[in-house]
DNA sequence: GTCTATACGATGATAGAC
DNA sequence: GTCTATCATCGTATAGAC
């Protein structure tokens, strides 16, 4: 982080996480950064540009957050480990996966092509644990998940804490 | 819609709705409602008071959808009626929810505090049907109506459309 | 109630020097 | 690689006439 390219990223990455892609102006990042304005335009064509750099490195780190998942090899642990996934996230991190959920609505990014490999693998779990209707339960699974996840970013932890242990119980772990 | 108010507020409804707020100019809604700029601030204070008159009304008609949920007497009734809620609503009004759904990651506004009447009603619902812990139920199953809406809104209703009869059945519907 | 004209700051982006 | 200076355009908002 050393690197002025890298301030201007990290820079960027916050104030979009916490203010959202239009409202934020390159100058501001700039500021932010500590760097002049323009140095943005010469490292990232545009603005736009900036931005995709930013979503590159998410959905890199959304990736390497779902490999020990992804690579369970006990279909009860996948389970586990996915819905305890959003109550375990580093508060640190917060921000960055908030930019997900904003940019969701505000771009157009195509998030079911991302998640396709851990329905596949939740839906395979389930199967392998005699579920009826493995590929809906997979579905419904994520959408709980997808859903308390928000509610985490939006309010806080707390907010949505009581039902770890509930969703638990109710997958039968 | 005769009214140039009117006007105003279904064009700004509409742009706010599929391209957001930020990113909508009132030159852009004043030349899809066919009336000068100038007006638009006439009617409404600012840019903001537009989107506050629309969020009003948003809420609004929230309400009105829920109120046949809210007014079940048949616990088992109720929990239907919300279940099938994201799978009825009319694809005329899709930009309508798109714009709330927006809103909750682009602007601040409480959607937990507009959603306890029905996290209640779910509840006793639950608790009159005996499951255990009737008020984590009515959350989780929040969880998963919120984000089945979501999905239908960004990609249709054909991509939840099969969890319908799932969801009613593991409800017991 | 509605329109035209316009003020004016902010914004994304470029050119040229170091 | 980085900065300063600069630009054209856009965006919100206001004033005044009809």
């Amino acid at each position: 982080m050393t690197d002025k390219k890298e301030q201007i990223l990290h820079a960027a990455l916050e104030l979009f996480a916490s203010e959202g892609y239009h409202t934020v102006s390159t100058s501001k990042i700039a500021k932010k950064a500590v760097v002049s304005e323009g140095l943005i335009f010469r490292h990232f064509e545009n603005k736009k540009g900036l931005l995709e750099a930013i979503l590159e490195y998410a959905f890199e780190r959304m990736g390497i957050l779902l490999m020990p998942i992804l690579t369970e090899k006990s279909p009860i642990k996948a389970i586990e480990k996915y819905i305890l996934l959003p109550f375990e996230i580093d508060k640190s991190e917060y921000h960055f996966w908030r930019l997900l959920f904003k940019l969701k609505w505000e771009i157009e990014y195509s998030s079911v092509e991302k998640m396709k490999p851990l329905i596949d693998k939740l839906s395979t779990s389930f199967e392998a644990l005699n579920y009826k209707e493995p590929e809906k339960e997979a579905e419904v699974l994520n959408h709980i998940i997808e859903s308390v996840s928000g509610g985490i970013l939006k309010d806080g932890l707390q907010s949505q804490e009581i039902l770890k242990d509930f969703l638990l119980k109710k997958y039968h772990i």
